[in-house]
RNA sequence: CGGGACGUAGCACAGCUUGGUAGUGCGCCUGGUUCGGGACUAGGAGGUCGUGGGUUCGAAUCCCAUCGUUCCGACCA
């Protein structure tokens, strides 16, 4: 082992979670700190993975109907203050700027923190017909909330997103769209971030200010803490009738549309640093990579090696994968420990010994398990072979989950499920706050959703023994 | 926002107690030899000691403030 390992090393897993999670960010050159707390640079790499997430969600939104739009950085904070539960649920993370020019404003601009009012006050003016009816925007930008408490992905003052905003003639409808973009989101999940969730509807506590219903992505991290992926909401037409937002409808009746709003974030790119991730560094999964494969040459001096490992990189150009030649003059086993620290799916290696036999050697980065193929069985090899790894990763994550999604049927049980079992706690709730509070003050732990599937397993209340009425997942939470 | 720790070269740190020329390892640059798991060698570049103020003939070092990072709580995507 040589000297320099220990610095660029990053700290294991077992040692200290934390400290791994930020090294990985860092040493992965994900992000850098800026100067300003909780506000982060996303380098190449790390926007790179959002612009990849972004491509999936946005041909997905498009291909269901929906506009891409941009809305002002910043809001009066008269116009801010007209929905009363979305003020109060923002106010006190809300970041103002006071002073334009040399001009002290009258009307300070808040930093937008989510974007509804500006929508409502705009489609209050577009909107006047059933006609016009159904808008469904959607924007991609960052937001800024003062947290107090701030991680790199998981948390920050400014962080990028995507806001869905939609208006719907009738509540069905709305309903309807808020369930279709958690079905978008949950197949994101499934499809390309490698990461199943648990989907449900939010408890009342838990719901984004001024919503009717929010339903919820839940995804799980390895320390047994949940980490909320991503909201749909039905806002019914509570924030259509604070911004005055009308058409005349099919009976030339004037009523309010009923609305939805929907997002996720660079949030994202934290749960998949948890979930694939492992002491080597990052791993990630093939269809969000910014690159799927690295092509490592060896003894690239030697007659005809780089040649080889730039025909592989043609070949496989050519099937539209992203691909990396890396022929800087650093060794081979320097390579191979940075892109496993980065998290390349796949590595190819071409050397004097290749090239004598004819084949390809490599190694997946997810189970670090080294394959030979046949030179000619490159282009029929790699594309499947991107396919199973990202289903083995999926299916890896998916069997953490279910063993640690556990029914509970008291308190002590639910305490040996957060506290030493770890993951997510099935519990019955008689949908009485109180006991929600009462898990919350004793454990730290919070009611994540009501999953969509209510298999009930008992009768009785957690905490109160009255009849249940709903099955509640309950865990630590980021 | 409350409690703890930290801030010196790109990274990890020493120096501070007892004020007096800013150091070590890795990384970086140039050349040569290497190359199948973080190579070796010769030479070289790089620092407002987080920032602001104070004490002093003199501050990385002592004092005050402030900003940032991190951990534990409370709050939140």
């Amino acid at each position: 082992m040589k000297n320099n390992f220990k610095n660029e090393a990053i700290t294991r897993l077992e040692d200290d979670y934390a400290q791994w999670y930020t090294d990985v960010c860092r040493k992965a050159e994900l992000m850098d700190y800026s100067s300003v707390k909780g506000f982060i640079i996303y380098r190449p790499y790390g926007y790179a993975i959002w612009e990849n997430i972004q491509s999936y969600l946005d041909k997905r939104f498009k291909q269901t109907g929906h506009e891409n739009v941009y809305m002002p950085l910043v809001i009066p904070t008269s116009l801010f203050q007209k929905e009363k539960d979305h003020v109060q649920g923002f106010a006190p993370e809300t970041l103002i700027a006071t002073i334009g020019g040399t001009t002290k404003l009258d009307d300070p601009l808040i930093i937008r923190p989510t974007s509804e009012v500006l929508f409502c006050e705009h489609f209050s003016k577009i909107i006047s017909s059933y006609r016009d009816l159904p808008k469904k925007y959607n924007q991609w930008c960052s937001v800024v909330r003062w947290e107090k408490t701030t991680r790199p992905f998981l948390r920050g003052s400014e962080f990028l997103w995507q806001e869905g905003h939609t208006m719907h003639e009738t509540e069905l409808e709305a309903r309807q769209e808020a369930l279709d973009m958690l079905q978008i989101y949950n197949d994101m999940g499934k499809d390309v971030l490698a990461i199943p969730f648990i989907t449900g509807i939010k408890t009342e506590n838990e719901k984004f200010a001024g919503a009717v219903e929010t339903y919820t992505i839940e995804a799980l991290m390895p320390d047994g803490k949940a980490l909320q992926s991503g909201t749909t909401h039905y806002f019914g037409d509570g924030f259509a009738k604070a911004f005055n937002i009308k058409y005349q409808d099919r009976n030339n009746t004037l009523v309010n549309p009923h609305q939805t709003s929907w997002g996720v974030s660079t949030r994202l790119i934290g749960s998949i640093i948890m979930v694939h991730g492992d002491d080597n560094g990052l791993s990630l999964p093939p269809y969000i990579a910014p690159t799927q494969v690295v092509i490592i040459p060896i003894q690239q001096n030697k007659p005809g090696v780089l040649a080889k490992a730039r025909d592989l990189k043609a070949r496989l150009d050519k099937l539209g994968l992203r691909v990396k030649l890396d022929d800087s003059d650093r060794t081979p086993g320097w390579k191979f420990s940075e892109y496993e620290m980065k998290g390349v799916p796949i590595r190819l290696e071409v050397g004097p010994r290749d090239l004598e036999n004819g084949h390809i050697s490599g190694a997946k980065r997810y189970n670090s398990e080294k394959f030979v193929m046949e030179d000619a069985d490159l282009e029929k090899t790699i594309v499947p072979l991107l396919s199973d790894i990202h289903d083995a990763m999926y299916q890896k994550a998916l069997t953490y989950l279910l063993d640690h999604t556990t029914e509970a049927h008291s308190l002590e049980e639910l305490d040996e499920v957060l506290n030493t079992k770890l993951g997510y706690a099935k519990v019955m709730w008689d949908g009485d706050l109180e006991g929600l509070k009462l898990i919350k003050e004793r454990f730290s732990a919070t009611a994540r959703c009501m999953p969509f599937n209510q298999a009930g397993f008992s009768d009785k209340c957690i905490v109160s023994g009255k009849k249940a009425k709903y099955l509640v997942v309950v865990a630590k939470a980021y």
